[in-house]
DNA sequence: CTCGAATGAGACGTCAATGTCTCATTCAAT
DNA sequence: ATTGAATGAGACATTGACGTCTCATTCGAG
């Protein structure tokens, strides 16, 4: 029943997105190997998560790279982006509300160069002029994470078709609800 | 140093609201009374969360009555919405992340109806045709609920001005990220 | 002022999760 | 087949928060 790390990180990410108040004895069963071992594996709880979260980090590095965020418009970038965040929504919104605890100090600086990218995709489209320049790239960056992460929390709930996902997302981000006479 | 019941919910879900893992002696302190003191007031920290939740129910349904949800284009009446829940922002991001750890059983009845209200107000306004019917009044739901945690976690970071809350809101809501020629 | 109720501080005991440790077993390489 | 490393299961002590209880003090109504 040996796994290496990164299958039982995985593992891990599966479970506790959908729990994330799951024990390490839970963790442990879910990833199929004793509580022992995942001591072996990672000193202890915060180790995990701390994992995880450079886990969600190198994903969405590869996520954002797949994305070819520089090519096309911004807008086009955007869509790319959407897709191909949707295979780790769960992991995000679950490492979204986990740093949500941290006390402001200590967030990983992972997280920084995420934030750049995006803001600065969301930037590039307002000197593009696609992209309103009357909500901050700041917001628009943290409506993005906010957006995916409820959504995958939607579709978890059923509220939410899973095929929807990325549709809902990039519809509402870009389009807004109202529903204008010329698009 | 008496606090009645009401003054001691409003302390703890202001402390809550910020640091969702607080223990019981913080909200005491928070509140200014003492330990045992909060527990005549409610039996434990199970009780304490079910009464902010009630509390924040009752104080969504007072702001949803304000918003006057009926009147006007939905439209506006989204706009009052956003702007009637602005005080209770931090609350609602609180409870409904404390919302995802219940396991889907038991969510409290009041949820449904707020919902509903929600819902039903997107659902006037595609039928009115100024709301976009290809996204579903259930997701545009979550995505309100979701907009507006965001926004007041983005507001307690500085990453946006507290005095652009309803405008970020309901313009990335309404409108979209996308500029568009005509608006 | 008096008395009874409510409060604050703190001392418990309880409990769940954590982290460490041991030991028998399994597995893989030789 | 042998051997050494890794694993799983479980025992164990520790920790932090919880919930209960007591008691001296305070507050407020009369």
């Amino acid at each position: 029943m040996a796994m290496d790390r990164d299958q039982v990180l995985r593992a891990a990410a599966a479970l506790l997105s959908r729990k994330s108040t799951a024990t390490m004895d839970e963790v442990a069963r879910a990833a199929g190997i004793g509580r022992a071992t995942l001591h072996r594996h990672f000193a202890g709880r915060d180790a995990l998560v701390r994992a995880l979260e450079e886990m969600g980090i190198r994903e969405f590095e590869v996520a954002f790279d797949n994305a070819r965020l520089g090519e096309g418009t911004a807008v086009e970038a955007l869509r790319r982006l959407v897709a191909e965040s949707e295979p780790n929504a769960q992991l995000l919104a679950f490492l979204v509300t986990e740093n949500q605890l941290f006390e402001g100090d200590q967030v990983h600086e992972g997280w920084a160069r995420l934030d750049a990218r995006v803001s600065a995709l969301f930037r590039r489209g307002q000197e593009e002029g696609t992209i309103r320049i009357d909500l901050s790239p700041a917001w628009l960056t943290e409506a993005l994470y906010g957006l995916i992460g409820t959504c995958a929390w939607a579709v978890m709930d059923g509220r939410v078709a899973a095929k929807d996902f990325q549709y809902m997302i990039i519809e509402l981000l870009l389009g807004g609800a109202r529903r204008s006479v010329e698009k």
